[in-house]
DNA sequence: GAAATATAGTTGCATATGTAACTAAAAGAT
DNA sequence: ATCTTTTAGTTACATATGCAACTATATTTC
């Protein structure tokens, strides 16, 4: 059995798409957690911190665009921020469906304190691999990111 | 700013879980979307009949123990698996409360017409990288793997 | 410059998922 | 042997999520 035949047995422990989703779970529920016990953010309010932080004035739909949410899920993270003063609207002079989304004070106190530990769980990840390794990675999730964004356009 | 530096900024576009997550969401819509289409199974209930199907007569323990998956989510999974007559409960003699699984004639049908798909999908992407990039990937999932593993049990 | 079409964002509803509480059986302690 | 604790699996409830329908504004077409 060739280890290109598709006829081969099928193992789920080796299945890379298997891999991928319990890896990026075991990582995501590590942190969501994190935040959530710190902060009271879920896994979206965070990712929306953090473009906003990132780059001031977007839009929901500039922040969906980057941040692989739907727009639902942007909708309903910005009105929670909002609502707990951390991030406000301000209307768009050029387009009136649209608000500018920018973190308020607090908001903005809160990313500071965020953003180390983001990073700092990044870190955790990475230390366990050579800089060379490091390097490697970058280029293969780029590689399997795009390959598989590809295919959703096809099919 | 130094590449090592947990102070630099934070940019979501870069950040490993963030890209971790997209990838794994990108691959396992796609082929949730192609497992509901053909067969009507979701996600949980594909892993447990490749589980199964791998090796029979495990019980909805060991299936949690092997797919990462909660108790709570294989019950589920099993139950509608069970219902749609793809897989049968067989009384496990040294425990009672226990039960063996088994896929039924039709489960094991569906289960061989899966699985080509399956490792199809996963060719796809592996084709994008060369064998030794396949090999290199294959080390770093393992090692990402096991350090976010062992956080978790640290936290 | 209407009418038609597309876009920004929200809301409602149906379903999925996670946590905790539960039942029943096993295993361990005294 | 009985009492206690653990384990297998299910159920109930509360919350999260995804999709479709909706409102309001912009844009395009004729």
């Amino acid at each position: 059995m060739d280890h290109n035949d598709t006829s081969r047995a099928l193992r789920l422990a080796e299945f890379l798409p298997y891999r991928l989703s319990v890896l990026s779970n075991t990582v995501s529920t590590a942190i969501a957690a994190d935040y959530q016990r710190e902060f009271g953010l879920n896994i979206w309010q965070w990712r929306i911190m953090a473009v906003i932080g990132e780059s001031a004035g977007l839009t929901a739909s500039d922040v969906t665009a980057r941040t692989a949410m739907d727009k639902v899920a942007v909708s309903r993270a910005v009105a929670a921020l909002e609502a707990r003063g951390l991030l406000q609207r301000q209307a768009d002079p050029g387009d009136a469906r649209a608000a500018l989304l920018d973190l308020t004070e607090s908001g903005r106190a809160i990313y500071e304190q965020i953003v180390p530990l983001a990073l700092a769980h990044e870190r955790r990840l990475l230390d366990a691999l050579t800089e060379q390794e490091q390097r490697a990675l970058e280029g293969l999730l780029d590689k399997l990111a795009s390959t598989a964004a590809q295919g959703r356009s096809l099919w």
